[in-house]
DNA sequence: TTAACTGCAAAGACTTTGCCAAGTA
DNA sequence: TACTTGGCAAAGTCTTTGCAGTTAA
């Protein structure tokens, strides 16, 4: 079966090539939207030849395509990664202590987006909502 | 009188030199969120003496220690900043053709980020809500 | 086959830093 | 006067790019 990314290339006339498959697959299965060097890294353990220009070209490539997502989250220098499914947007919340992302979609504040940018004389074309947070300790 | 930010120099024992206020004054009086080239172009007009490595020290010191907020806009290379005012919280919309910035404040959406954070098990500690959007046609 | 891709190292863009003269309190 | 600043240029990060060998269609 082909991936979704696979399908793009193949529709796009880009090349699936070796290593453009084993990072399409890591980015597919990964879920902690890594960096550049992580990316690197977990591509080099199924082939060590590939190099990190190899790395950001791919990434940029599939971004520049839609296929994935780039973010700069505040208060990191990389960049971080993710799959992105056309049919579910959702933003992001960042642990402020770990890094870790998790995941949200609220639909109250998608309308409200909307209706700002409308009253504000302007159509919105995309937008960043990033919460950023530590854990709420519990001492049980 | 003293300016904001030289109250919070003074307060925190930070010189407040000829450069830094010079630079200050143009965070004040600015309200289109210039980056440090444009901070530079400015300062220059005052004291062409004035290098880029003080503009981005300055700007550094002053975003530190919250005196001035730093952005880091998608798609724009540059940061950029603005004055703050400790009692006033706002978000942007940024215009997509121009580079244009316009603040706005949504209490819904406050609140509602306050509750997706908590819901999921965190305390918000800081926020970040941009909407890129292109201004509306009218052929008026 | 042949145009596109990859690895390596060099180049770019923005930002920070070391050094020493100069300015501030 | 003592210690912090600031200008200049060099160094640091992350990211992109030129070149020549390699590979996918």
């Amino acid at each position: 079966m082909l991936s979704k990314i696979e399908a793009m290339c193949l529709k796009k006339g880009i090349r699936f090539t070796g290593s453009r498959k084993i990072i399409a697959q890591i980015i597919i299965e990964s879920n902690d939207h890594p960096d550049v060097d992580v990316v690197l890294q977990r591509a080099n353990k199924i082939n060590p030849k590939i190099g990190i220009a190899t790395v950001y070209r791919t990434l940029k490539l599939f971004a520049d395509n839609d296929i994935i997502a780039k973010h700069d989250f505040a208060g990191e220098e990389k960049s971080r990664y993710e799959d992105v499914n056309d049919d579910e947007h959702h933003d992001h919340l960042i642990d402020i202590k770990t890094g870790k992302v998790v995941e949200f979609y609220n639909e109250e504040i998608e309308h409200l987006k909307e209706k700002i940018a409308k009253d504000l004389g302007y159509n919105l074309v995309d937008h960043r909502l990033e919460l950023y947070a530590s854990p709420i300790k519990k001492d049980d």
